[in-house]
DNA sequence: ATGCATGAGAG
DNA sequence: TCTCATGCATA
């Protein structure tokens, strides 16, 4: 394995710093070396605040066999490479400054994120815009961390999973947040659709997205929940809570259905539709209810998402226009393979989403990337049997077809 | 929740 | 042409 790893690195790196020159714009102060996506990378990490990265942690079941095979290999990388991700400058070049003046169509988002919420800032200088904050901040880039909150991805994760939960605390809907917005009236900010909402929460947006749309979201938040409190709102601001309660009562299944089904499934945990179907008419429950024993959620059925295996990984290498999605642990990018697959991150053209909450342990955090064609033929160029074999490794470990982590909760 | 498409802006 | 944010439609 370990060779596998280094073999590549060599050919990969270089051309990967090649790539890098052609595709990665200035990433902010300079930090040694030019692969500015790596910080990020090592950002999030280290801002994850999980325990060294190098200890192993105990992932859940299936992935263990695969993370294992993968640690001795992050474990020796990371001898050479730490030193990079330690580098403390920069901390907050975070990447995207090419980004932020970037004018979306329509969007609320236009060109400088976050309006109405500390102006300014986000402009690519996340430095300490409270004063109050600005010893924080020193003490935090002194101690290698993001200095600001804004832009902190603990922090983003942290306030998606409360916006999340409160407003489902107020019965709103991802799709009633979106039109709320425009009532909201903060300048530039219309409606957002239920994707977006989504993709907020579930932490499925570019860096850059979330830190512009936090604060809209914040907002929306507080004022929702002010409008909740006292009922009698005030009748010139346009209610930012959806109008009517027209929500469909949560389906229970009293505890002698229940006990039926558990009995069910202890023997047939995966039955066929017809069965489910049967199931139901005798339960005088709707088939959608009983859906929990369906393959999806068979964790044993996972791994036979696609793409099921190396065939598929085979194939789609041959394949023109086709995109796979692989996921890896952070860890990974802490190893020889980081520059590389920090590039290709970089490099796909298609959406990337930079965050999930996948990851209960806060171990590893757990990145879909999405591989173009072109990109795995660069790589393959250049090992081509490593790579394979590296795209199979992740695979077995990761791969949903859903392109996330499953919870094995 | 997400694959795919769109259109803006930058270069 | 590329990247990105975003919405539509639908699994």
């Amino acid at each position: 394995m370990g060779d596998l790893f280094s073999g590549l690195n060599d050919g990969l790196i270089s051309r990967a710093e090649a790539l890098a020159a052609v595709d990665i714009k200035h990433q902010g102060t300079g930090g040694p070396g030019g692969l500015p996506q790596l910080k990020h990378d090592m950002m999030y990490h280290h801002s994850m605040g999980a325990p060294p990265p190098v200890s192993r942690p105990h992932h859940q079941m299936g992935h263990m066999d695969g993370l294992e095979m993968l640690d001795p290999i992050s474990s020796s990388s990371m001898t050479t490479l730490t030193p990079m991700s330690e580098t403390p400058t920069h901390m907050h070049s975070y990447g995207m400054n090419h980004v932020m003046n970037h004018h979306h169509h329509g969007g609320p988002l236009s060109g400088h994120s976050a309006p109405g919420h500390h102006p300014g800032h986000h402009g690519g200088h996340p430095g300490a815009h409270h004063p109050a904050m600005a010893a924080a901040a020193a003490a935090a880039a002194v101690a290698g961390l993001h200095p600001d909150a804004d832009t902190d991805p603990r922090e983003l994760e942290a306030f998606a999973e409360r916006f999340k939960q409160r407003r489902i605390k107020l019965g709103v809907t991802q799709a009633d947040v979106g039109k709320a917005l425009a009532n909201l009236k903060l300048p530039g900010v219309g409606a957002l659709s239920q994707s977006t909402i989504c993709r907020f929460e579930s932490l499925t947006l570019s860096h850059n997205n979330m830190i512009a749309l936090k604060p809209i979201l914040q907002a929306w938040l507080e004022e929702a929940e002010a409008q909740a409190k006292n009922k009698r709102r005030d009748p010139d601001a346009p209610s930012v809570l959806p109008a009517g309660e027209k929500k469909r009562k949560r389906t229970s299944i009293a505890a002698p259905e229940k006990r039926s089904l558990e009995a069910y499934f202890a023997v047939q945990p995966r039955p066929s539709g017809e069965k489910i179907a049967a199931i139901a008419e005798k339960l005088d429950l709707k088939k959608n209810v009983i859906s929990f024993t369906k393959e999806d959620n068979n964790p044993d059925a996972l791994l036979m998402a696609s793409p099921r295996n190396s065939h598929d990984f085979d194939r789609i290498c041959l394949e023109p226009e086709k995109t796979i999605k692989v996921i890896m642990p952070l860890k990974i990018c802490l190893t020889s393979i980081s520059y590389p697959l920090s590039i290709i991150m970089q490099s796909d053209s298609s959406n990337i989403p930079t965050y999930n909450r996948n990851d209960k342990l806060k171990y590893y955090n757990y990145r879909p990337i999405s591989l173009t064609f072109m990109m795995v033929k660069i790589m393959n160029s250049v090992i081509q049997e490593t790579f394979i074999n590296f795209i199979i490794i992740h695979q077995r470990i990761s791969a949903t077809g859903h392109g996330f982590i499953p919870d094995n909760r």
